[in-house]
DNA sequence: GGAAAAGGTTCGTACTGTTGACTATACATG
DNA sequence: CATGTATAGTCAACAGTACGAACCTTTTCC
């Protein structure tokens, strides 16, 4: 993962072409953070999302890839990886034999305190260079972008 | 990669943290909507990403690296894989023999002009959700971010 | 002239993801 | 109740991506 914010990144900064570019960049320094506060909890950024995804109750397989936004089978391996790293256990599921329910461990719940409360420390740092009045106004326009695009999708 | 927005993302929507989860969630929605564009070009983000960083002129290897924020190995990994779909092409530096240059190819020009367009496109439906006046501020707010963070990492 | 640094590659390793196939189980239908 | 369909999850093969260490060749520095 680079620990570096690239001088370039999705579409195009170098071709200088209009608007463009910020939105990607946004995407590529955003997700370059977040990966650091990973790097630091000893994670990787899916594991990060993974358990932050479980929160306080036990999910199924299937909410979780479609929480996600991945594959049955790449969860498979995900929460394969995380729970040979003691994060995470695998569970029946009442009621239904062929389902499997996944939940935190002690050392999970501890992991994802920490990646949160270092990802909000990370985001407020990159947006503490944004003037005091604008910060709320970008997070409201994230916000309406995200779910904007969670409704269309949804649809 | 998933081709629809996920329900939660880094940051812990789950948890409904204050503030923090949208960015992470933009970050997701960003990266989603340009990985759909690269595959409709028969390309993976990341060679999207080369592409777009070599531009009109031949590039080093290592300007490359640091352009895109990633180690030297990787880079000839993934030049390795673009090269041997015809999209870019080694050649040599003259008066460094040490040195590789890296240029498009005319197959590659062709691919980065489609996938330019299609980022283009996409972002604008991405931010057309937002009202009118709002989005040339969202672009503003996203460009100064992203600035400051290459500005802060530069230093 | 020799040491240090730089440019790039190779190797081993791990993570991530897709696709198709498979098994076991749940549900719907006649 | 038997049978067909759908679902949940795993497995295997494969590909892309990335890092760190080691290596070779060449350039730069003292």
């Amino acid at each position: 993962m680079p620990d570096e914010i690239p001088d370039a990144s999705l579409g195009c900064a170098a071709h200088g072409i209009g608007g463009m570019p910020e939105l990607v960049e946004l995407a590529v320094v955003l997700t370059a953070t977040v990966a650091r506060v990973a790097e630091e909890q000893e994670l990787t950024p899916m594991q990060g999302r993974l358990l932050c995804g479980l929160g306080d109750q036990p999910q199924r397989m299937v909410d979780l890839a479609q929480l996600l936004g991945i594959e049955k089978a790449a969860l498979t391996g995900l929460v394969d990886r995380a729970e040979r790293r003691g994060l995470l256990e695998r569970g029946p599921v009442p009621g239904d034999r062929r389902a499997v329910q996944v939940s935190l461990t002690d050392a999970g719940t501890q992991a994802v305190a920490a990646f949160e409360a270092g990802v909000t420390s990370a985001l407020d740092g990159l947006l503490a260079t944004l003037p005091v009045e604008d910060r709320p106004e970008f997070r409201r326009l994230a916000s309406a972008v995200v779910v904007a695009a969670r409704g269309a999708r949804a649809a």
